[in-house]
DNA sequence: GATGGGCAAGTTTTT
DNA sequence: CTTGCCCATC
């Protein structure tokens, strides 16, 4: 990342450009003869850049006027895309790096642009002030104007941790049960207003009548008030912030419209509503700028942050939100063999509402993707450790294999199983290097020195270590600090001048404060690390972790090392703690070739040579919570997860599902996913776990076996798919969720309407349509929940009240008639 | 002012 | 079955 206080020749009005007939005018700037001799060897090398494309890539980068949308389907060379037409904008110099806006979601994204740009375009593209993240170009932004929008530039970028201790301030300051009404919650609740756009004035009745007694939208505006106060901002803020100051400055936004010739965007379809706004402001024509020359680029069907705040509809409108947008599909696929691809398509193929894309490879067939049923999770464990180790053996790096899931908490069982095997594994996406407790409290120190008003940072550290400084004084401070309206540290300072406090606290506040004082103008003539140093140690906060006898400690205190180490990359402490707060991600690297285990969000963007997918079950994948709060766009876009799971895999993907789990400490039997049913069998091969014999539990394990192979081949299943040629299939969406919406394991959620799931030809297990060996009313007997009377079939599974037990859905192969 | 027990809740997560 | 948070007690 470049030096986020850098900010290039923004105060100076935008250069005029020289149109594009005129490109070769010599234009004495930035670099002068040294960067336009780079922009023609550039241009020269143009055959190079543009001849390794294939034919829609180049289209998507030659594009260069007017809007452009780029549909790029999993591994079909997105980011190729992005940065070449970066390189081909600053080649046939159309607009310079300072120029182009590029904004990515994640940290990560913005990294790797920028290192594939430094690679096309060498020092033509260097810099590039303007590519990163919404959040830190809105941060940049907002430094700059931040007295239009009530702040000081040097504000605080709070994380979740501080707005929800923020926000329980609030809340108890309003005399509200916080057990009722969680700050969390509530914070949640503000984050999505902000992510819609929505100020406290705005936010619609209902919703804030919804929190405390209708107390909702004040409680919003008592938070934003405490915020400017602490000249703070939090992630939300940062884009609603520049929204507004756009919208109330109009001369403001049309200095940016003017100086961004050309936006492009990453990963269009995770964009929220603010994001949305933000980019309709920034990318309207304005000066020497006559069209949106804006390029999105995103794949519908990989959009799975709907949960936060995603529109996908954004994508969906595009052409609408820009007329006469091109709009490109990449659909050749360079990731994955043949059947990995026809299987991922088949199933994505299930969810309406898509601009529709279907991938292909000039590649080979290779394996097919596998489904293996296993007895438990346990066994699930064990049998994908095996797998890796074979293929290890065949000599397969540890590095290219990874463990997809749904939910962290089934990271565990294959942590403790790859522990016993000695199999290194690393996971991915765990707690973050600065948001452990010790890091924090380390910031927090740095952020009462260079930020006086930061009250949050104090509280945080006032009693850390132990000083005896507990909650009474603390509240001491905090009274006379909101009566005098001044920062908790100078109130500290003042009442330490009166003899209201009791000595001994009263010595020891002297004594921090003092100490603070001290540390303040130590920043001004040391270098910001070595200060950094000295606060830690003065302060008693390394002393704190050595002592300590837990086996954390050691831990501990090496981040602290690592921290300070880091630091020296930075050129002052407030560009340092703009980093930590907004940029500094922890990617635990190197050590060896591990094992990946991550989610299937974590792995989005990412590809492995085998992917195991493990827990697609009902309930768990698709999650039942998506299915109860979001109905039908909650199941597709669980759908949407498999298929970016399955996508992830280049050779090799492995999908597995129990038959028992333990939730919340109970076992519970499972039901595999729908989603296995979707699966195309041309391209799918259910294979039978390996490694034999697994005593007690065979006979069930086979059981869950055989209704996997009967679905198949029986003569019910070949039955099903006779009739399914014949008659158009029955049952809608509506009818099926009607259903479903008996049994325990799922309802059908509000946001059910439309047309039913697509029956398609050649999948796994019949739908509804299929003939089950039970009707309703038969008695049946199921080996652990005992005897039932069968109330509903719907094709192999059906839905029994069982006497003991109560109702269930389980497969049909799980009982006997009786 | 610390420390332990009791109780509730329990997807996905970036910035 | 955990984990994390809150409260009550020493």
């Amino acid at each position: 990342m470049s030096d986020p206080f850098s900010f290039d020749d923004a105060d100076q009005p935008a250069p005029r450009r020289p149109r594009d007939d005129e490109d070769l005018t010599y234009r004495p700037k930035e670099g002068g003869l040294a960067s336009r001799a780079q922009a023609h060897i550039t241009a020269a090398r143009g055959v190079d850049y543009l001849g390794v494309l294939n034919p829609e890539q180049r289209a998507a980068v030659e594009a260069m006027d007017g809007p452009v949308l780029v549909l790029a389907g999993a591994g079909t060379g997105k980011t190729r895309v992005l940065t070449t037409r970066i390189a081909h904008t600053l080649a046939t110099n159309r607009a310079r790096a300072q120029e182009i806006l590029a904004v990515t979601f994640t940290n990560t994204a913005a990294r790797e642009m920028k290192e594939r740009i430094a690679v096309l375009a060498g020092p033509a593209g260097e810099g590039m002030p303007w590519l990163g993240t919404f959040h830190s170009i809105s941060t940049k932004i907002l430094r700059r104007h931040a007295e239009l929008v009530g702040l000081k530039s040097s504000f605080t970028i709070l994380d979740t941790d501080d707005q929800i201790r923020l926000m329980k301030q609030v809340i108890k300051a309003e005399d509200i049960d916080e057990k009722r009404w969680p700050a969390r919650a509530l914070a949640q609740q503000i984050d999505s207003w902000k992510n819609r756009g929505l100020d406290p004035s705005r936010v619609p009745a209902g919703e804030a009548a919804a929190f405390a007694n209708g107390k909702g939208a004040k409680l919003y505006k008592l938070y934003q008030d405490r915020l400017k106060t602490l000249n703070a901002a939090d992630f939300g803020d940062l884009l609603l912030e520049a929204v507004r100051l756009f919208r109330e400055n109009p001369d403001v936004l049309r200095q940016y419209q003017e100086r961004f010739r050309y936006i492009l965007v990453d990963e269009y379809q995770d964009t929220n509503t603010i994001q949305y706004l933000w980019l309709r402001l920034l990318a309207q024509p304005s000066g020497a700028k006559q069209q949106q020359n804006v390029c999105c680029v995103g794949d519908d069907d990989q959009s799975i942050y709907g949960w936060r705040g995603a529109e996908v509809d954004n994508i969906l409108r595009f052409e609408k939100d820009f007329p006469g947008a091109v709009v490109v599909r990449l659909e050749r696929n360079y990731r994955s063999t043949g059947h990995i691809l026809a299987a991922a398509a088949h199933l994505i193929a299930h969810n309406e509402g898509r601009l529709g894309k279907t991938l292909f490879t000039d590649g080979v067939d290779g394996e097919k993707p596998t489904v293996t049923g296993v007895w438990d999770s346990e066994e699930e464990a064990r049998i994908v450790g095996e797998e890796i180790e074979q293929l290890q053996r065949k000599g397969q790096s540890l590095d290219e294999v990874a463990i997809l899931v749904r939910a962290s908490f089934q990271m565990r069982e294959f942590e403790e199983r790859f522990i016993t095997l000695g199999m290194p594994y690393r996971v991915i996406g765990g707690p973050r290097f600065y948001e452990r407790a010790e890091i924090r409290d380390a910031l927090a120190y740095l952020r009462c020195v260079t930020q006086p008003a930061d009250d949050l940072a104090f509280e945080r550290i006032a009693n850390t270590p132990k000083r005896g400084l507990g909650d009474a004084t603390l509240q001491q401070v905090q009274v006379y600090a909101r009566t005098q309206n001044i920062p908790m540290i100078q109130a500290a300072r003042m009442l330490c001048e009166t003899d209201e406090l009791k000595p001994k606290p009263r010595a020891t506040l002297r004594d921090l404060t003092s100490a603070f004082a001290r540390w303040s103008t130590l920043v001004e003539n040391t270098p910001h690390h070595e200060v950094a140093q000295t606060i830690l140690e003065e302060s008693g906060y390394t002393d704190m972790w050595q002592k300590d006898r837990t086996a954390e400690a050691a831990g501990r205190l090496e981040n602290l090392k690592e921290l300070v180490r880091s630091m020296e990359e930075f050129p002052d402490m407030a560009s340092f703690l703009e980093h930590v707060s907004l940029v500094m991600d922890a990617d635990a690297k190197g050590g060896g070739e591990r094992v990946s285990i991550m989610t299937l969000h974590a792995a989005k963007g990412l590809e492995f040579e085998t992917v195991f997918l493990p827990g697609w079950e009902e309930g768990l994948f698709p999650h039942q919570r998506s299915l109860d709060e979001s109905g039908r766009a909650g199941l597709e876009e669980e759908r949407r997860l498999a298929y970016v799971g399955i996508t992830r895999a280049k050779r090799r993907a492995k999908i597995i599902f129990a038959t028992n789990r333990r939730i919340h400490g109970m076992w519970q039997t499972t039901i595999p996913s729908r989603f296995l049913d979707e699966l195309p069998t041309a391209h799918v091969e259910v294979v039978e776990a390996p490694g034999g014999n697994y005593g007690g539990y065979q006979q069930s394990r086979f059981a869950s076996m055989d209704t996997y192979e009967s679905s198949y081949s029986t003569p019910g299943w070949q039955r099903a798919q006779q009739r399914r040629k014949e008659e158009p299939p029955r049952g809608g969406f509506q009818e099926s969720a009607k259903q479903w919406g008996q049994g325990d394991w799922t309802r059908a959620g509000k946001g059910d309407t439309g047309r039913g799931p697509k029956l398609i030809e050649g999948e796994l297990v019949a739908k509804s349509s299929a003939v089950s060996g039970y009707t309703k009313g038969a008695r049946v007997f199921h080996l652990k929940f005992g005897n039932g009377t069968v109330v509903l079939v719907d094709g192999n599974k059906l839905t029994v009240e069982f006497d003991k037990a109560g109702r269930k859905m389980v497969l049909e192969s799980f009982v006997q008639g009786i």
